[in-house]
DNA sequence: GCGACACC
DNA sequence: GGTGTCGC
């Protein structure tokens, strides 16, 4: 029994549209209008007759679009010759397309392909799925692609017949041995249509004699110099074009198409449309064969499925049998015909997740190594040409003062992206930097990035400013779920369903053994790098359009976005310290840690690792058993943390001297002995990290060194301060607070007069406050009053709890009660504030900054007492946090910009959550502190007067 | 991973 | 309430 066969006709409409065009040049046909429509006459001739003559079960015309491709990329070079699409097409090609839609017959079509791409990929896909296919065209090229049940279809021509060629008819006809030797022909002779160069001087019959003998160009080329005479020599000296032409002329059959048999049929002429066309076009014989063809029927029972409904798009299986996630995302792939214009697009949240993870090895890509001058200059015109563009790059370490380039990766289409490698060799690094400098410093470019901050860095030390929007993806996810991890692998999963290269494969696992990028061969690194571009810009795509749908577009934009690069200033900055001074201070510290060593050693009896807290649980409370029932952590050790230390310090002397030395253990090995460590070489200067993407608040983290954490309480701790000194004796250290800055916010939101009253009257809040809740004169609050107001304040901030307040202060629980009893009375505002907020939260389960940035907190109904309480006080702290972190943000933006327009000498070098340390040109002093102050004051307006203190000094210390 | 402690 | 780092 035969099965029924089914016939696959796959059209090359630009090829067609070309032939038909050049075929008539001579004698055009023109409407009594004056338009041309040979191109539009011979490809509806052609169409109609394979229609009839072969009557395919399914079939599909393929366009090129008018997006750049690679290949493009790669042509840029030879692209000079080639002579403008004539008008005639242009106008051609949508009244092609028009028919088509008409008809009913599915378009194919995808950015950044062309159309013998979708064709080859198609093709083959369906062969294995048991079709007879025909790629219907008159380009030579498309020879590569025939195999078994695979063949070019050469449509009648001046009067040949039409031809169909198979595996034998390709051989015979290149008098090749293999197939796949049609591109190495192709290779050496070039293609003028297609501009591909070949080797000059070399046609059908020396290819042919070169590849029958050679096999490949790859091995011509090895043993090029065995050939003699002239054509030797244009081989060894065009072996590079070869080489391209081979890659120019190769087909890409991994184009991300889903295959799908049902969406290559013919859903039903629709006459009218048809015939309104050709009375257009004035195509007259030919409207009477059609009318006769679809009367007759010849036409629908052949291939059109009458009555079937448009198919919906949701739900398909790529090439892989994997669901094609995020329809809708990626550019369209089959728009088939009318049926398909409003296929529904579906949210990304509606999908169901998938059970196979997308991988390197089973999802479509091109990843390309852009290595030569040539292929460079093409690169960057194409990426001259985007509006966005997605790069990353790839260094010898994570440190950004010393990383090395190792690569740089590109990607401004889904599915494809490029690698540079980059030499370790500094001078030949930054000739080919230099290629990308017009594209990196185009201001009109959007450049998009995962920690875009990090590439900043990297590129400003090979001489490159990134200018333009940015978009981070990393960032834009910190706005979206702030209390989620934001890493590419994890948004890779939750939003791509893939599974990135891991680096661990590359470089091994982290550790001394772990190798560098640099180690990595070209080809494993293009796929790494590649992707993680390419998987970026597919992130940006999604988050772009998540943003606005949370409101956190301007956030995005116009504050985080900005920040990122006054971040990336003042971290390659820097701030100078004076190791001399910590020396010093290590030196005493040392001695006197020694000293209060043995002291502990004799209160205790014996000798024992103080720093250890197992151990110096088990001397105090099991050896000297200094209280009857200890505290026990929740890992059962005993407790022996500066809360209950300090209450044993009436007992014994032991509890004062362990203090003591934590204090002094602390400063030396957190500060005075690490922060010298990690003074960069090169610029003599300490270069912090801030992350913009940790604290669920809004607020920045340090890291590598911390310095928001430098000591300042104790008397000694703030010593540490002094060594944070500026750059030269021509430079003071200028420090800028906000004071009061998260009171005031809550102030201002609560509405709170006599709150507000004190501020913008310029009160001591902490004084007043004490003389309302202990209910006596300004004048005859004691300082014990005024303690318990300001942690009472700041309790407030962080969603105050009796528990929590009779903690800070060492109060029982019912004092604490009273306390915050009594404030409430006093500021019944606040406390309205505080109730409306936590409502509000259990009905949208999130809270909001003033500038809209969100926190969600789900658990703010959740029946557990502990996870509710706890969302309830993040409810009330984090959009004061976070109000006051934006403000600072928003500050920090017009002081960098106003700096950078005035082009003042002085810089900014560390942010402290609601402070900003600059280093201070002498002459630029007065300026600094006038201007500094008011742009922080007037970050954002308020209802409340913000203040902020200035101070000046030679050290950090004394500018506080 | 935890406890302790530095900062806002 | 929010962090990061140290030493065990």
């Amino acid at each position: 029994m035969d099965k029924p066969v089914h016939k696959l006709f796959l059209l090359d409409a630009m090829a067609l549209i070309y032939r038909a065009h050049f075929a008539f040049i001579k004698a055009p046909r023109i409407t009594s209008k004056g338009l041309n429509t040979s191109a539009v006459f011979g490809f509806t001739n052609t169409l109609l007759e394979v229609l009839q003559k072969e009557k395919p079960t399914h079939l599909g015309v393929a366009f090129d679009t008018s997006a750049p491709t690679f290949r493009h990329v790669q042509f840029e070079a030879y692209k000079a010759q080639r002579q403008e699409q004539p008008e005639d097409i242009t106008v051609a090609i949508p009244l092609v397309k028009r028919l088509l839609k008409a008809m009913c017959i599915p378009i194919l079509e995808l950015d950044g392909y062309e159309a013998d791409d979708v064709i080859g990929t198609i093709a083959k896909e369906a062969s294995r799925e048991g079709f007879e296919v025909f790629m219907m065209t008159p380009d030579k090229d498309y020879g590569q692609l025939v195999e078994e049940h695979v063949y070019m279809y050469k449509p009648a021509f001046l009067g040949n017949s039409a031809e169909k060629l198979g595996v034998p008819e390709i051989l015979a006809k290149w008098q090749i041995k293999r197939i796949d030797q049609v591109i190495d022909m192709l290779g050496l002779m070039g293609d003028a249509v297609d501009n591909i160069p070949g080797i000059p001087g070399v046609g059908e019959k020396t290819a042919q004699k070169l590849i029958e003998q050679y096999d490949t160009i790859e091995n011509l080329i090895t043993h090029a110099d065995e050939i003699k005479g002239k054509l030797g020599e244009k081989i060894r000296e065009n072996f590079d074009k070869a080489i391209l032409s081979k890659q120019l002329a190769t087909i890409d059959c991994q184009v991300p198409v889903p295959f799908d048999a049902e969406d290559l049929t013919m859903c039903g002429p629709n006459v009218d449309l048809v015939v309104e066309l050709f009375d257009e076009l004035e195509f007259k014989t030919l409207k009477q064969r059609v009318l006769g063809i679809s009367a007759t029927g010849q036409l629908s029972p052949v291939i059109a499925r009458p009555g079937a409904p448009a198919k919906e798009k949701k739900g398909q299986l790529d090439l892989f049998g994997n669901p094609t996630e995020e329809v809708g995302k990626q550019p369209a792939i089959i728009s088939e015909g009318i049926a398909d214009d409003d296929a529904p697009e579906q949210a990304y949240e509606d999908l169901k997740i998938p059970t196979t993870r997308r991988k390197i090895d089973n999802t479509f890509h091109r990843y390309h190594t852009v290595d030569t001058p040539e292929l460079m200059k093409s690169l960057a015109y194409y990426l001259g040409l985007q509006d966005a563009f997605c790069f990353d790059t790839e260094t010898t370490s994570l440190d950004t003062i010393d990383a090395e380039l190792v690569g740089l990766s590109f990607s401004y289409l889904a599915g494809e992206a490029f690698y540079i490698p980059v030499p370790a060799d500094r001078e030949k690094a930054l000739e080919i930097v230099e290629h990308f400098r017009a594209v990196f410093e185009n201001e009109n470019i959007e450049k998009i990035g995962q920690n875009i901050k990090y590439d900043l860095l990297v590129l400003k030390n090979y001489g490159i400013e990134v200018h333009g929007k940015m978009s981070d993806t990393m960032l834009a996810h910190y706005l979206l779920e702030p209390d989620k991890r934001h890493g590419m692998d994890i948004l890779a999963a939750s939003y791509l369903n893939y599974e990135p290269v891991s680096i661990t494969t590359l470089i091994g696992k982290k550790g001394v053994k772990q190798g560098t990028m640099r180690d990595v061969a070209i080809p494993e690194i293009t796929q790494y790098a590649g992707e993680d571009a390419d998987i970026t810009f597919q992130l940006n795509e999604i988050f772009s359009k998540e943003l606005p749908k949370v409101n956190a577009s301007k956030l995005f934009y116009q504050v985080e976005m900005p920040l990122l690069k006054v971040l990336a200033s003042m971290e390659s900055t820097g701030v100078r310290l004076d190791i001399n001074a910590l020396r010093e201070m290590s030196g005493v510290l040392e001695i006197d840690l020694r000293q209060t060593e043995s002291e502990i050693y004799e209160a205790a009896g014996q000798s024992f690792n103080i720093s250890s807290p197992k151990q110096l649980g088990e001397v105090l409370f099991e050896k000297m058993k200094l209280i009857e029932k200890p505290k026990k952590t929740k890992t059962g050790q005993y407790a022996t943390g500066e809360d209950i230390l300090s209450d044993l310090e009436a007992n014994h002397v032991i509890a004062r001297k362990i203090l003591d030395y934590r204090e002094l253990q602390k400063l030396k090995s957190t500060y005075v002995d690490a922060l010298p460590l990690l003074v960069n070489r090169g610029t003599g200067r300490i270069h912090t990290s801030y992350n913009q993407a940790v604290a669920a608040t809004g607020r920045l983290s340090s890291t590598n060194p911390n310095l928001q954490n430098i000591p300042i309480r104790t008397i000694r701790g703030r010593e540490i301060r002094k060594a944070f000194v500026p750059d030269t004796d021509d430079f003071q250290i200028l420090s800028a607070d906000y004071s009061q800055i998260e009171l005031r916010i809550m102030a201002a939101f609560s509405g709170d007069t006599s709150m507000t009253e004190a501020f913008n009257q310029g009160r001591d809040i902490h004084a007043t406050t004490a003389s309302k809740v202990f209910g006596v004169p300004l004048e005859e609050v004691t300082s014990d009053m005024r303690r318990k107001s300001k942690m009472v304040n700041f309790g407030i901030i962080y969603g105050i709890s009796a528990f929590g307040l009779s903690q800070r202060l060492g109060i029982p629980r019912g004092e604490a009660s009273e306390i915050i009893r009594a404030y409430f009375e006093e500021f019944p505002a606040v406390k309205g504030y505080m109730d409306r907020i936590v409502n509000n939260a259990r009905e949208k389960e999130f809270v909001e900054t003033i500038l809209g940035r969100r926190r969600y907190l789900p658990d703010i109904n959740s029946r557990n007492q502990t996870n509710r309480g706890y969302a309830e006080r993040n409810a009330i702290n984090a959009p004061i946090q976070g109000s006051a972190a934006d403000m600072i943000k928003v500050a920090m933006i017009n002081i960098h910009d106003w700096m950078a327009a005035e082009k003042l000498k002085s810089r900014m070098i560390l942010q402290v959550h609601d402070e900003l340390v600059f280093d201070a040109h002498r002459d630029e002093i007065d300026l600094l502190k006038e201007r500094v102050d008011e742009l922080m004051r007037n970050a954002i307006p308020m209802a409340v007067r913000m203040e902020t203190g200035i101070g000046v000094g030679a050290n950090w210390l004394e500018a506080h």
